[in-house]
DNA sequence: TTGAAAGCGCTAACAG
DNA sequence: CTGTTAGCGCTTTCAA
């Protein structure tokens, strides 16, 4: 079929040795007969074989990253990010997404035993105990994005911080009656915003009230569309004890409940101003004040940390955790300028 | 490190071929020495080294998918349906994410001659006729998904049909100044959006205007939010002599127009109607009437023809071209009753 | 410096 | 049926 490092080699009029040396830069070889060999590999378009190289080198190039798909667009951008920085290395990336159907586990196995990747990217999933325990041990390279896990290295943003500035700036704006629509709270960034929310209710002496609090239980994990909607109806039918400001724990939750003031037939920011979480695309186009998460720019660091362990440069525990910005838009009745 | 094959045997006492035969589902094998193969596996918890394995049996069981990141969120549900469908053949994905920095071929390249993959996706990119005949030539198996090449397997839309569909609607609402806001032409779709709403004026006897016609050109290709902006304020600015309604060749772009028609206090659908093509997340819950594509479907089937490439199976040249479907919400006038 | 040869871990052909 | 052996295409000693 396509040629080998034979074909290189004689053509060359050399062994298979100097080739390989002619190719990975290998300091034992004379200017002229690298020239020549690298002439012959030109002619030839010779590519080394990506599998024969990776299993002489017991390394493969290639990282795996699992994400859950079911969480919706936001992990798009952290893709970008993983992906630019990844092409500077070199490397490949395998993409296994979990749904409902397959648990997180079978892939982590996979990616640990089955010797096909060099390192792991594990996003907004949960990794128990167990797992972390024996990729702590076997030393296999593995960073947390949006997860957390404190035997493992993993990279977050401030939830308990991006949820107290969204609950503030809803208190700054002179309401008192706040609400919460949150995920599921065996997630850890929903408790995490949970403790925000309330840490600012508490230190502007406003005090929490259980019938606010709503933490939806439709679909997955919470964190999607209908969750929001159903949970600001739920809101919106205490009537005229209904809150006057609610944050959404993540923006596609809050698209969701905007439906739902929408079907009420209350406007926003007017009636209930709302604030959520992620900043994802749409959140520009809902015009919905939220708080931005830097995927991007995890995205590439996750990156650099998974590439310092596989190549061993690096091997301590890294935790990071970025801050959230508000990203004020319409949706709690400011209007500033819009950005083009 | 980990148990090689040799140390299943030992344990097994039987050689590394009875083993292989184990785990291949090999016939010529007896019951009573596979259970005890499968039990020294089971007790080792042995996975045969990915690599290896693909070096043996000259395949990877990995297919690479080349997607546009510049194009914005559409190709998600598209990755979705590839995803979910590739795990059921046992295989992995690689993604390679084309921007403006690194080009298709620099990835078709790789994919065609590292052999690190059985196969290829190429989502949304065009592919020019070296490189088209290279891959028709060597046999490697590739797809061509929302893009067309003759000499390839494709899998498209039906992009003609369904901006006729879209000017279509528009038109039965009465609307006889139609615009249209469209990406590049070098693009194979906007040309044939192009041709489908120039046909739907001419059926009806409308004369098309270049006036109305709006080619982007802010970005990449055209296709994006910002050229949508731009466009739309260009169609605005013809100010009485302007269009009641507008076919925009992409959600994407729609959202930018809708920002420019609100820019100028205008209303949708009042002052102006407007139609989308694509039919991402984001088309709901802007109320854009448009034209879904079945992403979905779409990666399931692209895989089903690569894998039958792969297998040899079917090494028959295989177009398909999905129909588009008018999806009606709010931006054209009607309304119909909210769904969830 | 260079070529030859020994693996890397597995599959598959070949004797038995 | 089963064990042995020859590759798959490359990297990396080890002599020369």
């Amino acid at each position: 079929m396509s040629d080998t490092i034979y074909d290189v080699a004689k053509k060359a009029g050399v062994g298979i040795g100097t080739v390989s040396r002619a190719i990975n830069n290998n300091p034992k070889i004379s200017p002229q007969t690298k020239i020549k060999v690298l002439k012959a590999i030109n002619e030839l378009k010779y590519q080394p074989h990506a599998l024969a190289q990776g299993l002489a080198r017991k390394k493969t190039s290639m990282v795996a990253t699992i994400v859950p798909f079911f969480t919706g667009y936001f992990f798009v951008e952290l893709l970008r990010g993983i992906q630019q920085e990844i092409s500077k290395y070199r490397y490949n990336l395998i993409l296994y997404s979990v749904d409902q159907t397959n648990k997180t586990e079978t892939f982590l196995e996979k990616t640990l035993r089955e010797n096909r990747v060099d390192g792991t990217l594990l996003i907004s999933l949960r990794i128990n105990d167990k797992y972390a325990k024996k990729f702590s041990d076997s030393n296999f390279p593995i960073v947390l994005v949006d997860s957390y896990h404190p035997d493992l290295d993993s990279i977050t943003v401030e939830n308990k911080q991006g949820a107290y500035v969204a609950t503030q700036h809803l208190i700054q704006l002179g309401h008192t009656k706040i609400g919460m629509i949150n995920g599921q709270l065996k997630s850890s960034p929903a408790q995490l915003r949970l403790e925000g929310y309330k840490k600012a209710l508490r230190d502007n002496n406003i005090l929490f009230k259980e019938k606010y609090l709503i933490i939806s239980d439709s679909g997955q994990d919470g964190f999607n569309r209908e969750a929001g909607y159903q949970g600001m109806k739920r809101l919106l039918e205490l009537g005229d004890n209904k809150p006057t400001a609610v944050f959404i724990s993540s923006d596609i939750q809050a698209a969701g409940a905007i439906r739902a003031i929408q079907e009420y037939g209350l406007k926003i920011p007017e009636d209930i101003a709302i604030v959520g979480f992620d900043d994802i695309e749409m959140a520009e186009y809902l015009g919905l004040t939220t708080m931005h998460q830097p995927m991007f720019e995890m995205g590439k660091l996750a990156v650099q940390r998974l590439m310092a362990k596989i190549s061993g440069e690096d091997s301590r525990k890294f935790k990071k955790s970025f801050l959230t910005n508000l990203v004020i838009r319409e949706s709690c009745g400011f209007s500033r300028k819009m950005p083009t």
